[in-house]
RNA sequence: UUACCGGGUGGCGCGAUCGCGCGGUAUGGCGCCGAAAGGUAUUACCGUGAGGAAAGUCCGGGCUUCAUAGGGGAGGAUAACGGAUAACGUCCGCCGGGGGCGACCCCAGGGAAAGUGCAACAGAGAUAUACCGCCGCCGAAAGGCGGUAAGGGUGGAAAGGCGAGGUAAGAGCUCACCGGAAUCCGCGGUAACGCGGGUUCCCUGUAAACCCUAUCCGAAGCAACGCCUUCGGGAGAGCGGAGCGAUCCGCUACGGUUCCCGCCGGAAUCCCGAUGGCGGCAGAAGGCGUACGCCUUCAAGCCGUUUGGCAACAAACGGCGCAGAUAGAUGACCGCGGUGCCGAAAGGCACACAGAACCCGGCUUAUAAACCCGGUAACGUU
RNA sequence: GGCCCGUUGGUCAAGAGGUUAAGACACCGCCCUUUCACGGCAGUAACGGGAGUUCGAUUCUCCCACGGGUCA
C-alpha cells in the first residue's frame, strides 16, 4: 500500500497548529483536512485522492538505528490499519513517536492507532 | 595450574507468511497523458539490498569548480634515522630515552651553546644573589667594610658529584675518578647511532611561550558544480519616434585579425607582476534545494596461490566483480537450531555497538557472547 | 551532508599558566522598620569528563560528551 510523505516542515506546524489531535501511549496522531487534496489527485496518474503522511521520530528517543526501527513499525501499523479497514481519504496526517514505541511490536501499535483513527473519524468503528 | 602479554577471527544461523527500495523481464483490458505512435500507473515473476566501525569529522588523497602556469609574505602542519605508500600526522623496521622480574609497552623524540619573555609562593638570592655562618681588617664594644658558595634553611630548579691539593676562609682555582655536552679520529652500521681514544667545556627549566632551523601545504567542497529564471548587452549602420536643437528613446540587422568597451582580475579570503584567453558579452541578481546530471559494477576494489622482502608492502597468475535511498529502502510475526545466564526439571530471559548518502587510505571513539594463534612469569609434576 | 563556535556558583557572566577564581541577580542569616520593600553587614555555592606538556592547567595540546551557529 502506498501512501505519500509530508517532507515540508510547514506542512507539520500547520498539523500541528490547527489539527485534531488524539494521544494514545505510544502515539501521539494529528489530523488535518488536505487542501491541496483535489489539486494532488489530478497529479496523481490513479486520478485517486490519497492521505498524505508525516512520521516524526524525535532525536530524543534513540540513534539512527531507533529511529528507523520505529518508522519502520509504525508504517507497518498504519498499512494494517489500512488494509483491514476503510479509512477515509484526502487528509495530512501526522503521526509523533513517543519513547514508549521503541520498544513495542507493530502488533501493540495496531490496535492504538485504530482507535486513534476511529476518536479522530477517520475509521467507522463499526467496521471490523 | 594461576596470573599476565601480544596478535587475529567473528559480528547468531536456517526456513515459512505478510510487506519495502532499486534493477531487469513480461503485462499494460479497465485508469491517466497523447491526434497517433507510444509512454505510464498497476500487477506478476526473477535478481539484488548497510558496517567493522557505515560513527566522530581528526589527518591524507582521488574527483569537481575557481582562465593558465608561477613568485613572495602571512598562516598552518610535521619533527631522530631508513623504508612502505597515490598520499599522510598512517604503517613497518631500526636508533635513542623511559617503565616492567619478564613476554612486552609508552614517548609532539629538532634547536634553550642565536635572541626575547616567563619562573607565583617560599627563599638572602631564580641567572643573578651575602640572611645566618666562616675568614680578614677597623673598632673598647655595638657594629661597619671587604672576601667567600664549603655548611644551614627554601624551592620543581641554587652553578655537575665526590675526594685530595690549595687557602686567611673558600671556590673546577688545580688534579684524580665518575657523570654530562660539543667536536675530531679509528672500527661497526645504508643511516640515526654504538664502542674505543683525543681535545675543549660544564652553561637552571620552559619552545603543547614567542621564536630559529628543515620539510610539506593555492582555496573551497557533491548543500561543490552543472542546471533554471530575470536583468544587462556600447559606438558605428538602417528604420521609426520625441524635441526648435544639442541629443535622447525604441526596434532591426551586421560584425570579432576595425574602433570601442569590457570580462577573467583589486587573480582565486593577503600582496605582486607575467603569460594569455574570452566575449559581444562577461557578469549581476535571484529560483528552488526542487526535476535531472554528478550518482554510483571496473575501482589506489575484494578473495586465493606463488615469488621477492625481517616487515610494512610489491609483482605475477587465477577467480569474484557487489546497495544507491531522498522524511531517506531490511520490518513484523511464527517455527527449528546455536551461545550465555537462571532453574531440580519443565521452561524462562538475553544475544552488543550501531544505519551508507560522491568515492577511497588511515586514525580515534563505541562494542554482547564466542573462538584461534604465539609468548612470559611463578608454582607444581616428570 | 559539509564547515565553524561554545561549555565557569541556581541564572547572567569576567578572568587568563601561579597565593583565597572577580562581579551582578537569586538564596540563607542578622541589623534597620510596627511589618514588607529599599538599604547595610556577613555567608553558602562553580571551572563538562578523561589523558598529556609543565614545578604547577580553569587557561596550552589531544580524545570524548553536551549545547549552539552557519552554508545550496
Amino acid at each position: 500500500m502506498k501512501f505519500k510523505a509530508i517532507c515540508e516542515n510547514h506542512l507539520f506546524s500547520k498539523a500541528y497548529a490547527k489539527g485534531k489531535r488524539f494521544v494514545t501511549p505510544s502515539l501521539a496522531v494529528y489530523l488535518l483536512p488536505d487542501y491541496a487534496a483535489e489539486r494532488l489527485q489530478k497529479e496523481n496518474p490513479m486520478k485517486i485522492k490519497v492521505n498524505r503522511i508525516g512520521l516524526t521520530v524525535s532525536k530524543k528517543i534513540g540513534g539512527a538505528v531507533v529511529r528507523n526501527r520505529t518508522k519502520r513499525i509504525i508504517r507497518e501499523a498504519y498499512r494494517r490499519v489500512v488494509r483491514e479497514n476503510a479509512v477515509k481519504v484526502g487528509f495530512l496526517i501526522v503521526i509523533a513517536a513517543r519513547d514508549r514505541a521503541t520498544r513495542k511490536k507493530s502488533d501493540d501499535l495496531v490496535p492504538e492507532l485504530k482507535l486513534a483513527f476511529e476518536k479522530l473519524g477517520l475509521v467507522t468503528p463499526c467496521t471490523k
